[in-house]
RNA sequence: GCCGGGAUACCCAAGCGGUCAAAGGGAGCAGACUGUAAAUCUGCCGGCUCAGCCUUCGGAGGUUCGAAUCCUUCUCCCGGCACCA
C-alpha cells in the first residue's frame, strides 16, 4: 500500500484510465480533503469477470491505494433487468439461479485485485427487492423527465431503431442505477461512481437524483472502454478474453494471453493494467521499441498483469509453464515432473493406461483433450499440417497413439498450431 | 385483438421448388512469412466409419418425385392500427 495520493484523478489520467468526469476542480478538491467511499458497478452476467472487467478494477485499486474506500457493487438486480445503453438487442432476462451462481464467482474475483478488509461489497438487489412500485415511481421516477432521458444517445439510438425498439423494462435501467447511487450515497455517505464511458449517461442520472433529492453534489468518472488495437480483443463474444477464476483460465493461459498482445497495444496496457511506475513503463517502451523481436514489452506486461490477478504463485507456475511448452527443449527430453507441472497449467485430460495399450486415435484423442470440438476439426487440423504429438508433426489423419509416444513416463504432448498445447496424462 | 414485416450456420446477411451443407462479409482456426507479433497471401470453417453418407435453414404438420424456398398451424421478435383504462 502506498501513501495517500493527494490527486489520484491525475494518477488515472496518466494510466490512460480517465475519459470523463464531473467538474475538475472540485472532484480533486474533494478526493484531497479526506477519505471517500465510490463505488463501481458489476453485472453479474459471466460466472467470472473477465480482462474487459480490469480496468475498473484497476481505478479502484488506485483510488483505494489512495486512501478511499472502495464498494464493490454486484448488480444483482440490474442485472436481471439488463442495460440497454449501447446494446442493439434486447437482452433476455437471466433466471434467479443464473444470477445468484454469477454472484459468487464475481464476489471472489474481487478479492484478487482489491484489498478487501477495507472495501464493502454489495449487491443491488438487496435494496431493490422490496421497494415498491409505487414508492419508486413517487420518490425515483418524479425526479427524471422522460424528455431528457430519451434525448440520451443510448436510448435515442434504441428508439430510432424501427427493427428494435426499446421496453420500458430496459428504459427504467437508469432509473435503477441511478437509485443505486442515492442509496449508497444515504448509506455509506458514497459520493464517488465510476464506470466504462458507456456508463456516463446512468452514473450522471444518479448524480443529478442525489442533488435533486439531497441537495448534494457527488461526482463521476468513466474510463476508456477498451479495444485491442486488432479491434474486439476484449469483448467476450470474441471468445477469447480470459476470465479472472483459475479455475476458468489458468494462470498460464491468463499470462499467455498478455503475451501475445499486440506491439501497438503493450504500452497503454502496461500503463492500465499494471502498478508499474510511468517512468518504469517508458523505459520498457523504450526498450521495447529497439527490439520489439524480444517482446520484453509483452514479457513485463504478461507478468505483471498476472501477478496482479493471481499471486507471485500464480506467475511462477504460468513461466514455468511457458519455459515448458515453448521451449526449445524436446519435449521427449523433459522430466514427468517438469511435464506434471506443466499439466496444472494446460488443457487436459487424464485417460486410463489401458486404453494408450490398446491404441488410441489421433483424432478421438484429441477431441478428448480439448484439441478439437468434433473428429472432424481434428481431422481437417491434422490435414492442413497443424498438429504435432510431442515434438512429431503429424500428418495421418488415422494415425493411432500408443505406449511409444508418451513424452514422459505418463504424459503426451499435442500441440495445435503453434501455441495451443493439450497434454494426455495416462495413469 | 387486427394488419403488415421478420426468424437462415458463432455474428451480420443472401437464397425464394431441384445444380443448397446452403453466396458474401466479419469473427475464428490452420499453413507460409515472422518475433508464440502486425500486415499480407493460401486453405479451412455442421457431423460422420470423409472421393461417400447423415442431420440442418424458429417448432410441428402438409403439398410435391423433390422444399431453406409453397400451404397450414404454433412460438418468439418488430412496426402500424385498434381496444381497454
Amino acid at each position: 500500500m502506498e501513501s495517500p495520493m493527494s490527486n489520484p484523478i491525475e494518477t488515472l489520467r496518466e494510466r490512460g484510465l480517465l475519459q470523463d468526469h464531473t467538474d475538475e476542480a472540485s472532484l480533486v478538491e474533494h478526493l484531497a480533503t479526506g477519505r471517500r467511499t465510490f463505488y463501481v458497478g458489476f453485472d453479474p452476467t459471466a460466472p467470472s469477470l473477465h480482462v474487459g472487467n480490469l480496468a475498473g478494477l484497476m481505478v479502484m485499486a488506485w483510488l483505494q491505494r489512495a486512501g478511499h474506500r472502495p464498494i464493490a457493487l454486484a448488480g444483482g438486480a440490474t442485472g436481471r433487468i439488463g442495460d440497454p445503453s449501447f446494446r442493439d438487442e434486447e437482452r433476455a432476462l437471466m433466471s434467479d439461479e443464473e444470477v445468484e451462481r454469477n454472484l459468487e464467482g464475481i464476489r471472489r474475483d474481487f478479492g484478487r485485485v482489491l484489498d478487501m478488509s477495507d472495501a464493502i461489497l454489495v449487491d443491488n438487489y438487496e435494496w431493490t427487492k422490496d421497494v415498491t412500485v409505487l414508492e419508486f415511481l413517487r420518490e425515483i421516477g418524479k425526479h427524471f423527465s422522460v424528455n431528457q432521458l430519451i434525448s440520451r444517445e443510448a436510448i435515442r439510438r434504441r428508439m430510432e431503431d424501427r427493427e428494435q425498439g426499446i421496453s420500458y423494462t430496459e428504459f427504467s435501467y437508469t432509473l435503477l442505477q441511478a437509485f443505486d447511487y442515492d442509496y449508497l450515497y444515504r448509506t455509506y455517505g458514497c459520493t464517488l461512481q465510476g464506470g466504462g464511458s458507456d456508463q456516463w449517461g446512468n452514473i450522471l442520472s444518479g448524480v443529478d437524483l442525489i442533488r435533486r433529492r439531497h441537495g448534494a453534489q457527488v461526482h463521476a468518472i468513466t474510463w476508456p472502454l477498451v479495444e485491442g488495437s486488432d479491434g474486439k480483443k476484449f469483448s467476450k463474444s470474441a471468445g477469447n478474453a480470459p476470465w479472472l477464476d483459475p479455475d476458468l483460465t489458468s494462470p498460464f493461459q491468463y499470462y499467455q494471453w498478455w503475451l501475445n498482445t499486440d506491439d501497438r497495444d503493450v504500452e497503454r496496457f502496461l500503463r492500465m493494467y499494471t502498478f508499474l511506475p510511468i517512468e518504469e513503463i517508458e523505459e520498457i517502451a523504450r526498450a521495447h521499441a529497439d527490439d520489439p523481436g524480444s517482446r520484453m514489452g509483452q514479457r513485463k506486461l504478461a507478468a505483471e498483469t498476472t501477478r496482479i490477478v493471481h499471486g507471485d504463485e500464480g506467475l511462477r507456475a504460468a513461466e514455468q509453464a511457458t519455459a515448458v511448452l515453448f521451449g526449445d527443449a524436446p519435449v521427449s527430453q523433459l522430466s514427468d515432473e517438469v511435464l506434471a507441472m506443466a499439466f496444472e497449467q494446460a488443457p487436459t485430460a487424464e485417460i486410463p493406461r489401458s486404453e494408450l495399450e490398446a491404441g488410441i486415435g489421433l483424432l478421438d484423442l484429441m477431441t478428448r483433450v480439448g484439441a478439437s470440438k468434433s473428429n472432424s476439426e481434428a481431422r481437417r487440423l491434422i490435414e492442413q499440417g497443424g498438429v504435432r504429438v510431442n515434438d512429431e508433426p503429424i500428418t495421418d489423419s488415422a494415425r493411432v497413439v500408443g505406449p511409444q509416444d508418451l513424452a514422459t513416463a505418463t504424459t503426451l504432448v499435442i500441440r495445435v498450431g503453434k501455441k495451443r498445447q493439450y497434454l494426455a496424462r495416462f495413469l
